[in-house]
DNA sequence: TTGCTCCTCACGTCACGTGAGGTGGC
DNA sequence: TTGCTCCTCACGTCACGTGAGGTGGC
């Protein structure tokens, strides 16, 4: 059976020693053995469960959770998946306004226009160039709204469009769809 | 000339008498006297002082930055506010990441499909019913290269398409420019 | 003997939150 | 005396990073 020491193991992932110590510590991932001289013997099986655990930690999940994912059999498991994806909602939300924060605050320091995010003006005109009219442009939002009213919020306070007017739009963008 | 408790101050701003503490602490924020019995008392000036410090860091610059910011005559702000904006860029690429990555945990565990991001298909299929064709949806790529580099590359990345993907479509929308 | 990996504490990070134990003002 | 606000430690948070001081294997 194939062992892995603490380091070679934790550069299988790209993960540092100080790492897997800890995760040894919480109970994250013990390592099953130790040699004489106390080293910690890993094996195939920690290389797979470690797997499992770098995949959850890049969907940015905390470690007791990633846990609770790898402990029980699947069943509370989409629940703390959901939470997360609405946290990561949120959290995009608010990085997008503080891009808007400081490129105003750069704007009115240095006078010039950086550029990351776009606004609405430069928005519509991309889309007029184009060859979208005003016509198009509802039946876009209107179709946005239907397919996924969320990711159309967010593109909306994207451009820097202030809570209330991305609502208003949202909500001709739902008559629209009512209508017909 | 107007005072305030710590609390009082605290309150002003929805912050918590905890994190006054905490700025004195670190030299952010300190209270210019005291009364006979210890209690910081603050005035005006530092109520105006607070406000800026709100302001940084809603915009999530760290305190050190945040002090440095207040200290300096501007000369080496505009730097650091550039650097938090790179920042806040690789860090929205970094959750749209893990959106995608929870989004299709979820499909693969419960069969649901879950909406707060779009994937191409959709995208495609929402501008199509707009009245775009192919070469509208070509001049739009062109023309959003040509404003906005860094928020066309977002977009695409944020829609699931993969960064060398990504590359070769912002690649061809520059072509497409050069040749007008 | 020399390098290398490993070990176990223990303290630092960042921006606070949360008691514990005590005092001042109405 | 009772409540209220205030004070100063000091410890906890999260996922490690970074020494310090020591041991085992080639």
């Amino acid at each position: 059976m194939k062992t892995y020491s603490i380091s070679t193991l934790a550069k299988s992932f790209g993960l540092s020693r100080s790492a897997l110590l800890y995760y040894d510590r919480i109970g994250l991932l013990k390592a099953p053995e130790r040699s004489p001289a106390g080293y910690r013997i890993y094996t195939e099986d920690e290389y797979k469960k470690l797997e499992h655990i770098c995949i959850f930690r890049d969907a940015g999940l905390p470690l007791a959770d990633v846990k609770k994912l790898l402990a029980d059999d699947a069943a509370p498991g989409a629940g703390i998946l959901e939470k997360r994806l609405f946290e990561l909602g949120n959290q995009i939300l608010q990085l997008r306004n503080q891009q808007h924060l400081i490129i105003s605050m750069l704007k009115n320091m240095t006078g010039k226009t950086y550029s990351p995010v776009i606004d609405k003006k430069t928005w519509v005109m991309m889309l007029e160039k184009a060859g979208m009219d005003e016509a198009a442009m509802e039946r876009w939002h209107a179709e946005f709204e239907r397919c996924s009213p969320k990711a159309h919020h967010e593109l909306l306070l994207s451009l820097g469009i202030p809570e209330n007017e991305a609502k208003q739009i949202r909500q001709w963008s739902r008559k629209m769809n009512d209508k017909q």
